[in-house]
DNA sequence: CGAGATTATGTCAGTAGCTGACATTTGACA
DNA sequence: TGTCAAATGTCAGCTACTGACATAATCTCG
């Protein structure tokens, strides 16, 4: 029951008193969570403490994030989402390489407002880097992204009208870009650009590469410099 | 100090007994657990069982694996190592991805007997079938994976005589080839077939596909059945 | 508005993973 | 053989996490 994002949706109805007090309580505890780690570390950051800055009992922590990873991760959730949905729209007729490129920087041009809404990207880009820090943390992660790259493989499979059980194209489609989008983002966090613009570049650069960078051996380094 | 691999090495005195017996306790700590985790899974196996199992205490278990999650990977750390010295050793003409490539099915030559030491290679199979569907055991899977594949990246911009920290096109290529790995290891874990030979084959086929792959759209199926 | 059904929350007890400290045993080596 | 170093056992304690039950808040409907 825990862990599901934003279990509204009643259709039609107001969200109603209950419910506005549990998207509340939760969006506290993601930020107090996420704060608290940032400012001293995952480790050194415990279930209680978090508890104890949004009021509740360490009890009702857990009855909201199945575990102390998960609440770092409700912004890659909301990016999660939103990505599937936006490779879901992208046209038809493009090439599935394409529509994968143009959902990722696409994603980035609208969300960056909801992200907003549970923390600044400042502060996103520093628990980003948190997570590649912090092995528990980066191996929940990337958990969450290989979960992410099976959905996309089959919905990549869908449209190119391939069964992904049989045929292996689409996930090594996926797993090669998904690759890429990390590449990226970790260069991302290394460099001084925190803002969005930056991301997307970063982003569509290191996307642009995955062709030419199969086809080595690239000597001569001609300008493939990034950022 | 714990979680090193046979940190024996003296060099060129004998092992000497009591190195002999640590090497003797980490390899049954390790088949203990692995067995005991196939056999009743991951989350109902406590360190205070695999410990009995081998009549030790549980702080001795904690002084030989940093956690439970890490004595389900002595297989792969061995792998790991061998993939590294594989293309390490890789002729410098080669293209990057052909390196990689022949490195990845030329680990699968000599290796196999040594694994059998640990566990047969069937044991093998349900483990990483295991690990795959067993979340913390998979994300610290994922984990290590990343880990490698960072020194992967580096020892191919070292043989292209590049910069890693400024040319993406290392790690991007790895990124690419490490997910297509995964996916070719997933495929023959879905499979009746749990030789080797068959692991081999499915590692090869799928690193040739990555290049094609890439080049979309494939509506026409023409012949890419994997295995 | 108010009674009764739902549902979130708090409290408590208990398990399992993991660690530091210290005592004890066991192999190494002169 | 005696001494030193390293491996192990024991124990106390912390933190993550869970089930069970009681309490309090919200919702629903007459």
């Amino acid at each position: 029951m825990a862990a599901t994002t934003a279990s509204a949706e009643p259709g039609r109805t107001a969200p109603g008193l209950r419910e506005l007090k549990k998207q509340r309580t939760r969006q506290a505890l993601a930020r107090a969570a996420v704060e608290l780690f940032c400012a001293q570390g995952y480790e050194r950051t415990t279930v209680d403490e978090i508890a104890a800055a949004v009021d509740v009992s360490q009890r009702t922590f857990f009855r909201y994030f199945d575990n102390k990873e998960d609440v770092a991760f409700v912004i890659e959730e909301l990016i999660n989402e939103r990505f599937a949905a936006g490779v879901r729209a992208r046209p038809a007729a493009e090439p599935p390489l394409d529509a994968l490129r143009n959902a990722v920087t696409a994603v980035w041009d609208d969300i960056s407002t909801e992200v907003q809404e549970i923390v600044p990207v400042e502060l996103y880009m520093r628990l980003y880097r948190l997570i590649e820090s912090t092995p528990p943390l980066l191996a929940v992660f990337l958990r969450r992204q290989a979960e992410r790259e099976e959905l996309i493989a089959a919905e990549i499979a869908r449209r190119e009208g391939l069964d992904p059980e049989t045929d292996p194209r689409p996930r090594v489609l996926v797993a090669a870009a998904g690759g890429v989008v990390q590449t990226a983002m970790h260069h991302w966090g290394r460099g001084e650009n925190d803002t969005v613009e930056s991301l997307r570049r970063s982003l569509a650069l290191h996307l642009d590469l995955l062709g030419p960078a199969l086809s080595g051996p690239w000597r001569a380094s001609d300008g493939a410099r990034a950022e």
